[in-house]
DNA sequence: TTTTTTATTGAACAATGTTCTAAAAAAAAA
DNA sequence: TTTTTTTTTAGAACATTGTTCAATAAAAAA
C-alpha cells in the first residue's frame, strides 16, 4: 500500500509550494511585508495551513535562507573552468558580483537582512555549513595564489576577509540603494570598474 | 509677548524628546520592532500626539538618518590633523570603522537598514547632502594621494567607491552578524586585520 | 468673562502573526 | 458497506501594530 507513501509526497509538496511562494513574495516585496496571508493566498491554503507546515515565520526564513546557500554555491563551483588561481579568484569574485545583482532580493536575505531575534540560534542549531564551505573556497582559492606567488600576503584568514568584504560592500550599497544621491558618472558600471581596481591591487602586491 | 516664542520653543522640545526616545529605542529594538506606543510611553504623551509632529514613523526615520550623518561628518573631520593625504586616508577608514562599531545601531540605519518604500523621494526632496559630502570629503583625500604620487591610480571615482564598499562590507558583516559561524581565529580583530591588508594594498600600488 | 485657537487624548479602524477549536476529508478497521 | 480513527483544513478569535478622527482639555486672545 502505497498510501502513506503518497500522504508524505502531497505533504512535501505543500510544503514546497509554501516555500516556493513565499520566497516569490519575500524577494519581490520583502520579508516584513510580506504577510502569512499573502502566501496562504497564493497557495490557495488557509494561513492556519501554513502553521502545520512551519513553526512560524522565522522558519520559513531560515529555510529559504539555508536553499539559498546552496544555490550561491552552485553558482560559485562553475569558477572551477580556471586553472590559475589568480584567474579563478577574479572569477570567484565577478560570479559573486553577479549571484547578487542577479538576485538582489535573495543575496539581501542571505547577507543582509535583519535577522529574526532568534536568528543565532539558528546558525548555531542548523548546520550553516554552505556559509562556511563558500568561505573555505574562497581561503583555499587565495592560499593557492600565495603557494604560486601570485600574491605575497601572509594573512591568509585576514586577506580572505577583505576579499569577502569588499564584494560583499560593493553589491550591498547597490541593493540597499546607499549609492545613488552622491553623484557618481556612471552608476550601471561602477561596481565592475571598482573590483577591477581591487583586482589589480591584489596582483599588483 | 514672548508667548508664541516660549510655545515655539515647547513645541520644539517635544519634538526633540520624540526623536530622541525614537532613536534610542530604534538603536536598541530596531526600526520595525520599536513602536509608536512604545516612543509615545516613553515620553509619556500619546501616540496621537507623535502625529503632530511627524506624519508617520517613516518621518522620524528619516529625521533621524539625516541627523546621523552629521554626525559621521563630524566623526570624520577629525582626520584633518594628518599633512600626509596618504596618512588622512588611512586615519579616515579608521575612523569609519570605529563610527560603526561604536554606532552599530546608528549605522545600520544610515547605510543597512532596509528603507521605507518611499525612502527614495527623501533622498530626492530631502538635500541628502551629507552622505554626498562624506562620499566628496573622501574623494578629494584620495585626490591628494593621487598627486602627490603616493597612489597610482587614474579613476579616481573608482577608487573612491571601492575604498568606501571595502569597510563598509568589513562592518555590515559583523553588524549583521554574518562572519560568526565560519571559524575565524579572532572574530575580535579580522576588521581591523583585513583593513591594514587594504591600506598596505593601497599604499604599495 | 467669553471666544478662539492650540494641544492632547481615547476610541476606533484595518491589518498583522499566531493559536485553538471545530469541521471536513481521508484512511483504517469492522 | 458502515463505523471508527486519524489527518488535514479552515474559520473564528486574540493581542498588537500604524494611523485617523472626533471630542476634550488647556491656553491665549478678545
Amino acid at each position: 500500500m502505497g498510501v502513506s507513501e503518497r500522504r508524505i509526497r502531497e505533504r512535501l509538496d505543500t510544503r514546497q509550494s509554501i516555500l516556493a511562494a513565499a520566497r516569490e513574495l519575500f524577494l519581490l516585496k520583502g520579508f516584513e511585508a510580506t504577510t502569512i496571508r499573502n502566501i496562504a493566498e497564493k497557495i490557495e491554503y488557509s494561513p492556519s495551513t501554513i502553521y502545520q507546515h512551519f513553526k512560524d515565520k522565522n522558519e520559513i526564513f531560515y529555510t529559504i535562507h539555508t536553499d539559498a546557500f546552496s544555490e550561491l554555491v552552485r553558482y560559485l563551483n562553475a569558477s572551477d573552468i580556471h586553472k590559475n588561481p589568480m584567474d579563478q579568484l577574479i572569477a570567484l569574485g565577478k560570479i559573486y558580483i553577479q549571484f547578487a545583482l542577479e538576485n538582489p532580493g535573495l543575496y539581501d536575505l542571505m547577507f543582509i537582512m535583519e535577522a529574526p531575534i532568534d536568528f543565532l540560534d539558528y546558525l548555531e542549531d542548523a548546520n550553516w555549513t554552505e556559509g562556511k564551505m563558500a568561505f573555505d573556497y574562497l581561503t583555499s582559492v587565495i592560499a593557492n595564489c600565495i603557494k604560486q606567488g601570485l600574491i605575497k600576503e601572509t594573512d591568509l584568514e585576514s586577506l580572505s576577509y577583505l576579499v569577502w568584504s569588499t564584494v560583499h560592500g560593493l553589491v550591498t550599497i547597490s541593493i540597499r540603494k546607499r549609492g545613488l544621491k552622491i553623484g557618481l558618472s556612471d552608476p550601471e558600471t561602477i561596481i565592475q570598474r571598482s573590483f577591477a581596481i581591487f583586482s589589480h591591487l591584489l596582483i599588483k602586491s
